[in-house]
RNA sequence: GGGCGGUUACCCAAGUGGCCAAAGGGGGCUGACUGUAAAUCAGCUGGCAGAAGCCUUCGGAGGUUCGAAUCCUUCACCGCCCA
């Protein structure tokens, strides 16, 4: 169960012991688990921070049950409250079903292939008549709602709560009675949906209500804001080794013991050598954090990718040299420093060039280049800033 | 349906006729310091030109004025209160 969290050592407990007791059933019945979590294609990648509930679902898959990644393409119509304090937009089915191509793609690089079903929800809940609406609705209270933070600040701030916002977690609750769900994976944000929601309406529906997996939040490179990609604080899974190698290394260091557990293969006893170590000074944290990058990385791009990265990583950023491979820009007659900046897409205007010249960020082979318009002075390696490298031939 | 308030740059938010390319904060960028970071400090943060200057921008469209983010008309969207 690591990097579970419920925030009740209660319910935690009953989760478990519920797990347990389903185990034994599922066993006698000679059957696997069905193992669940749905995704929100509200955009067009995902990132590690939803890898989380993936790696949980791989655990069920490698110990045998069978594991569904469910596309939420009807509930995105939607929008999920449950992260947000206010209200979120509604996606058109166009884009929705743009969203929804590119991820099971993404999600098989923790997922099996083999062993892994995709669903989407608009199978059932478009089919779902009003009038059986109506009776799911019955089982809800708005005060179920209203006592969930992100309702609640939104109704004392006197924010509008849009009523098809509720619908949410009801959709999410028939998700998990439509696929006959024995466990929900889910971050604490889901913890209403999946506890609450699901297990009354699975209850309701005549079933077993499934047991929850609630996992914690991955914070984002800021180590303090769940990873997002609309705050800008994500590493994309559709990226390259090197560029996830970097990201996970500009985490602050108080991070590092929350991806340790959320994003990696590490096992508890290795987790704990890896915060011993940094807390009694025998470990560098920067050999702690390059040890985790590379982890990071290789589960995604293999151990050899993640290897180049580290070493590229080594090379630009604590040697200070030049990166191996960097795009390349020819030199036409006549071109400034500015042209050249600006023609490579290294500043997106002439002011913005000025201005980094100004500050002494651009470089051509160390040497600090400080007059814009004057003639490129030779080919070479021209540096913007620390990480932006043009070979100029 | 009625009354009132709002819409400002990437985000939040000041600004009620000229001193406004527009305070402040966040974010971002650059430099210093580092362990790569974080934290801290300094600077920059519409475009063209870089000396002055010019152009575009304050929800959309029109108008008043020598001059508008600021005043008027109108449209759109949002919020609050009353029904």
């Amino acid at each position: 169960m690591q990097g579970t969290e419920y925030g009740d050592e209660a319910l935690a407990k009953s989760m478990a012991a519920e797990l347990k007791e389903r185990l034994i059933e599922a066993e006698r019945e000679k059957r696997p688990l069905r193992v669940y979590c749905g995704y929100d294609p509200r955009t067009t990648d995902l990132h590690i921070g939803h890898t989380v509930t993936m790696r949980k679902l791989r655990q069920f898959q490698e110990l045998g049950h069978e594991v569904t990644f469910l596309i939420g393409n009807y509930t995105s119509l939607i929008g999920d409250p449950s992260d947000k304090d206010k209200l979120r937009p509604q996606l058109t089915p166009e884009e929705v079903e743009a969203n929804a191509r590119t991820y099971a793609e993404q999600a098989f690089r923790i997922l099996d292939p083999q062993k892994t079903l995709i669903r989407y929800n608009a199978e059932w809940l478009s089919k779902l008549t009003f009038a059986e609406l109506i009776r799911l609705a019955s089982n809800f209270t708005l005060q179920q709602f209203l006592t969930r933070e992100n309702f609640r600040l939104r109704w004392e701030r006197g924010d509008a709560i849009y009523l098809h916002e509720t619908f949410y977690a009801i959709m999410q609750g028939y998700d998990a009675y439509a696929m006959r769900s024995d466990v929900q994976v889910g971050g604490t944000d889901q913890l209403f949906n999946i506890i609450t929601a699901a297990r009354k309406v699975m209850t309701y529906l005549g079933e077993k209500p499934n047991i929850g997996i609630i996992t914690s939040i991955l914070p984002g490179t800021d180590g303090v804001v769940k990873m997002s990609k609309s705050l800008g604080n994500h590493i994309p899974i559709n990226t390259n080794a090197g560029d996830m190698y970097g990201k996970v290394m500009s985490i602050p260091d108080t991070a590092m013991p929350v991806y340790a557990r959320l994003v990696t293969r590490w096992t508890p006893p290795e987790v704990k050598r890896l915060e011993d170590g940094l807390r009694e000074g025998s470990l560098h944290p920067r050999d702690a954090k390059m040890m985790l990058a590379f982890e990071v990385t290789a589960c995604f791009y293999g151990d050899v990718e993640a290897q180049k990265a580290q070493e590229e990583f080594i090379r630009t950023f604590q040697q200070h040299d030049v990166p191996e491979e960097m795009p390349e820009y020819h030199l036409q007659p006549g071109q400034s420093v500015l042209d050249v900046l600006l023609a490579a897409g290294l500043v997106s205007s002439k002011s913005e060039g000025r201005r980094l010249v100004d500050q002494k960020g651009v470089r051509l082979d160390g040497e600090v280049l400080s007059d814009v318009l004057a003639a490129f002075p030779h080919s070479g390696v021209l540096q913007v800033g620390k990480r932006r490298f043009l070979r100029v031939l």
